[in-house]
DNA sequence: CGGAATCCTCTTCGATACTG
DNA sequence: CAGTATCGAAGAGGATTCCG
């Protein structure tokens, strides 16, 4: 099997030969969440073919990117330094996002890679504490500390406000469509705890 | 032409859509250095069908990332924005780099893209300074000035230091197997200028 | 001569069916 | 549930040819 390679010297080729295939950055996206079956990994990858998710899988526990662990697959701490480059992947593709199409799959669980990118460290100089958000039945939280932040796909921290939405509205916030507040008037949108940390929250995470 | 797509509403799925598939950085990374002609392109991205540029450098222009010129193809502003996401993947690639193989290609104008993504902030806080690398015949500038980096691919800038070696020389010191000062003192490496600035040229762009 | 379009072969992808 | 096997469709790679 001679893998197909650039033969190039080059960094940015090497990093495209190791990760660049088709569906191979999603697939590392899944994990980055934290560990995840084959069936899990399926369905947040719809499209791909299963014998491609399970060639993908053996090249990248070969290539040291990810591991074999009891309940699926996780990354190794090499894989997790792909975290950078995603996000800068993610912020490039942003302005790209537009209106969800109706074929197009969406997962809650994205929002966290959506998090990091969205996240303005120079917005966010004043704000701290953790935002939780409840979106279609799952939580995601952010916390933020002077300029930085640390998600996680789960209820981890304490958090100072709770914001409770579906898909969609959230989607229309982050894009800007839709004002939080007649948001949470028309009542699609359910705050509870510190105001003024949300307010921080939409600085930092929100366009513009 | 349905054009492939991951039809996910993910930032990243997104940015995979538009530059994720074969070839589509590293072509965008030979215009990072500047506008290029179409046989240019070809010779910096060996390995690629003539067909397959064509229909890359048709996409791009439709995706309005690169522009026709009078000199041939040049990065939009929007093209540019590419730069973070390349520099992202090219620092998780460079511990891949290993030792050049015999078959591998190497190009001097890569290393444009290489002194940003190994350019260190933190150790460069002290530098400020021009370094020009001149590689088998071709000039290479960084402009370093508080923690902050700019390059460019020919001589912009009033050099601090000049440091004049063959491909394999460099590509030596930037891995940590060639020591610069025996390089200097057999010759294979000629420095001109301001020691200082390429001391600290090298604790900035230096491994480990 | 630079800048492609065409043709042909080979590999990869994607979907479905099948197996331990 | 976690994959393997199969096969048609799409994409990639190389050579050649065409066009201005």
């Amino acid at each position: 099997m001679p893998k197909r390679t650039y033969k190039q010297h080059c960094a940015l080729a090497r990093a495209l030969d190791a990760v660049g295939e088709r569906w191979t950055l999603l697939l590392v996206r899944e994990l980055l969440t934290g560990p995840k079956r084959y069936k899990d990994l399926q369905q947040g990858l719809p499209g791909m073919g299963t014998n491609l998710l399970a060639d993908r899988l053996k090249e990248l526990v070969e290539g040291g990117l990810i591991l074999r662990c009891a309940h699926g697959y996780s990354l190794t701490p090499r894989g997790a330094q792909l975290e950078e480059a995603i996000i800068a992947l993610a912020r490039f593709g942003a302005p790209l996002l537009g209106q969800r199409k109706p074929d197009e799959h969406w997962s809650a669980s994205w929002n966290v890679v959506a998090l990091k990118y969205a996240f303005n460290a120079v917005r966010a100089k004043t704000l701290e504490g953790v935002i939780e958000y409840r979106i279609d039945g799952s939580t995601v939280q952010a916390r933020v500390d002077r300029g930085t932040i640390a998600t996680a796909s789960g209820p981890r921290w304490n958090p100072d406000v709770v914001a409770t939405a579906d898909g969609d509205t959230f989607l229309g916030i982050a894009s800007g469509e839709v004002d939080p507040d007649s948001a949470e008037r028309a009542g699609t949108l359910l705050l509870e705890g510190s105001r003024r940390v949300w307010r921080g929250a939409l600085r930092a995470f929100g366009p513009g």
